[in-house]
DNA sequence: ATTTACTATAGATTTTATAAATAGTTTTTA
DNA sequence: TAAAAACTATTTATAAAATCTATAGTAAAT
């Protein structure tokens, strides 16, 4: 049995095709047809039915694989001991971002972020928190940034900031006189929301989810739904609350519709979020103090007093 | 990077010299050192530091070979599983028992374990509690038996029965007349104490310890020191406690000396326990059902009523 | 029935692991 | 301090293995 082997298996285990998985591996077929049998004559049991198309895992199979994948994660992190010990911040590093994250975020940090180190090829990917959680499991994202808490098991959740929320208020609106707005001013009813505004706590959380099925229809199919929030809070449909960094390159024509809530603002908790094992903690670390360095810079332009629900 | 290297790298951090891991990998030793070097050329780190004698591990090297180590356990785990889905249990297993239960358990368990389980390749070692708990940790144990509970981290117990513990009352003692003892009867100043006996819980245990130096001189260097406590409690030294399992090969002219407890008797909890992975849990399970049917039957034959000092 | 989409097998080639012999070190001993 | 002992590293040869190319085999889809 060997490491190359079980990395084989992971890979047809996922693709669930010899020829696929063999060009993942950079490999030809035969390649893996040869070693899986290796492995599975050492053994003496079968993993991959193939009898079946696609290719199944037999019950054994399954259990093996799991394994595998425990003993790659195993051996990845010897590379990872000696890059530490080199002091090293490099290699691939694949990020997963929540669409309402992705497009304020991402510019602001992503430049001086390959600049101080440029040895990291970043893979971004834009997922939701769902997708995330699945992939930083499965060892197919190193990190991702989402809202928290999230409270998985094997997650590990390292906050970045508290972004707090603007309300966005039409013309004609109830609310449109106010200066600053509180949160008891809310009312569900006349309030498009968005499906990672769940955050306010205290009592509201129920109230979104009335909302939430709605939500998911109409806005959570792209990643630019905030927009199509503002456009149709224009529209009449009601208010809305837009996360703060979202608010700061509004067109000043719709700018002038933001309010701000008096403070402590409700806020969401953004965070960096990686598997238990910390594989390549050191450049966890890394992207954790750019954007804080970052959203330092960015907060500091703000009139908005940072507070979360979470802080007692 | 293969498993193969880092089982080398294991070996040669363990024995500290290339030339005897070699032999206990049963290669040659040009083997090791190429293959080190491989390992090292590949991480681009100095693993061993040759420099010294005997050879040291590098601080690197020290993490890695910790890693290592999780590494070849886990990768042991998928012919657990294999054997686990064929319901096979068989393979080498190597068990620690400590001194006060190694002469009584053994012989009692053995001849039934290798008949039911033939393809076990047994390999028992008598050792204290704390070189047991060090080989679990590193892996030179797939289990022992010991007096628990330990509360050590990662080292699972799982109780085999209870042991209670029986007064040997020589001539001319004070206690000599008395038909059952109870645990108020005892006075720590004319009672030799064994290592193990240190469970009776509710109090005595500080007594027990103003002894324990004195025992560790004279007794613990063999095991067959219940013997020896036997002999010197018939020397008028005072009245000793001995577990009940001792008791029963006792000779006749020696055996008229016991004294039981009144019910509840004191005891001493009995456990097998193992590494909390849980490597080769099927033998572990075998073992723990044969001994569990074996000391059901010695029970059986007694009076004593067993209750443990754990339980309410 | 034929094509398509795979996986398995065979034979050749390259790479790798290992052994045997030996050279090179350091430490111990006389 | 010279010789021996106790090691590890290096060299060369060999056996084992991993991999490739080409092709055969097999099941599903058309």
């Amino acid at each position: 049995m060997t490491i190359t082997q079980l990395k084989y298996a992971l890979a047809i285990a996922e693709h669930k095709n010899f020829t696929k998985a063999a060009e993942k591996c950079f490999v030809t077929q035969p390649t893996l047809s040869t070693q899986i049998q290796k492995l599975e004559d050492e053994l003496d049991v079968v993993i991959f039915d193939r009898g079946k198309k696609p290719i199944e895992l037999t019950e054994v199979g399954r259990k093996i694989v799991f394994q595998a994948r425990n003993i790659v994660n195993e051996a990845e992190r010897i590379q990872d001991i000696v890059d530490q010990q080199k002091g090293f911040i490099g290699g691939e590093f694949r990020l997963g971002i929540i669409p309402t994250i992705m497009p304020t975020l991402l510019p602001m940090f992503l430049k001086n972020f390959i600049k101080k180190y440029p040895k990291v090829k970043l893979k971004i990917e834009e997922l939701t928190t769902e997708e995330i959680l699945i992939r930083i499991n499965d060892g197919h994202l190193d990190a991702a940034i989402a809202a928290t808490p999230l409270e998985s098991d094997n997650i590990k959740e390292r906050v970045l900031y508290y972004e707090p929320f603007v309300a966005y208020i039409p013309d004609n609106h109830r609310l449109r006189d106010k200066k600053t707005i509180e949160v008891a001013d809310l009312d569900i009813e006349d309030m498009l929301l968005l499906e990672d505004g769940h955050c306010f706590r205290e009592g509201v959380i129920n109230l979104c989810k009335t909302f939430k099925d709605q939500i998911d229809e109409h806005f959570q199919l792209e990643s630019g739904s905030i927009e199509t929030l503002i456009k149709l809070s224009n529209e009449g449909m009601g208010m809305t609350l837009l996360p703060y960094l979202h608010t700061l390159d509004l067109k000043e024509k719709l700018s002038s519709n933001l309010r701000h809530f008096a403070k402590p603002s409700p806020a969401r908790e953004v965070s960096i979020i990686y598997h238990k094992s910390e594989l390549k903690m050191q450049i966890i670390d890394a992207m954790h103090s750019v954007i804080s360095g970052i959203i330092r810079g960015a907060i500091a332009f703000s009139d908005v007093e940072i507070i979360s629900p979470l802080s007692k």
